[in-house]
DNA sequence: TCAACTCCTTTCACATTTCAAGTAAAAACG
DNA sequence: CGTTTTTACTTGAAATGTGAAAGGAGTTGA
């Protein structure tokens, strides 16, 4: 399905994705017509689901990284997700999991203060458990 | 710091990065040089980290995505950190956070089977809770 | 009032993308 | 085994986008 040039390809665009075709091209050896057939390959394919840009969110001012462990009380889940629509600005991710907890919860916040006032409207909805990112490994 | 045009320039990147910066001035009703100058100082700035894509990792074969809460045995972390590094094509964050377990190590796997050659690797390091992700919400 | 600064626009040469046409090799088929 | 089809690529030309320079409008401060 994918041979090594178009893992090539997705490394080069996963590091750099406003790189022109051109210079992808001579990246893995092909003209950037050729390279440009190929993402658009990847693209129709659902390979490559979008292009983005990484934000440092700090500079934003979001300067906490929370993870929150969620436990629900009960079986109707649905409060607790329009709860986090409501804030979801702050949310980087909701997985659902298997394992001790119901939910992982990622979100990034301005302020302890802030983070404060929102466990506090969380433990309406659900029991949780917060660790806080302190650094990013690896 | 930040405008409100700066915001929707970010909105717009985020979206989709490869858009032209003519293409983004119209939608924030800017030329595209003015988009271009903007776009230019919040890389410089450090606000716009990078340019990358969103790869659908279940079509690259990574079915398997798992989230595992570390509890280092000892003080000496690096055999686990240098255990990381040599299978970094499955990690997809490791976060040193606060609260109960030392790191949360965030993964894709291509099938249970390698999770649990994984897992077995890992004990020699290091404590684990294992959670896997059904979905992602909202 | 004037100078300096910031932010934006216009213009134009140059680079990139896109589209159509053409080639070569591999795969499919009788 | 020969023929057709398909796939992946290249080339060239037209359309489009980019980047640099020059300049205008609004703001700040001496």
């Amino acid at each position: 399905m994918l041979d090594q040039t178009d893992i090539r390809i997705m490394d080069e665009l996963s590091k750099n994705s406003r790189i022109t075709m051109k210079e992808l091209g001579e990246k893995v050896h092909l003209t950037g017509q050729a390279a440009s057939t190929r993402v658009a390959k990847l693209e129709d394919q659902g390979v490559i689901e979008g292009y983005t840009i990484k934000v440092n969110q700090e500079k934003l001012g979001y300067v906490v990284h929370a993870i929150i462990h969620i436990f629900t009380k009960n079986t109707n889940h649905q409060p607790y997700l329009s709860f986090l629509k409501k804030h979801d600005r702050y949310i980087l991710n909701n997985y659902k999991v298997s394992g001790e907890s119901c939910y992982l919860l990622e979100c990034k916040l301005p302020s302890n203060e802030v983070l404060d006032e929102f466990l506090t409207n969380l433990s309406h909805y659900v029991g949780y458990k917060l660790s806080i990112v302190i650094n990013r490994i690896g």
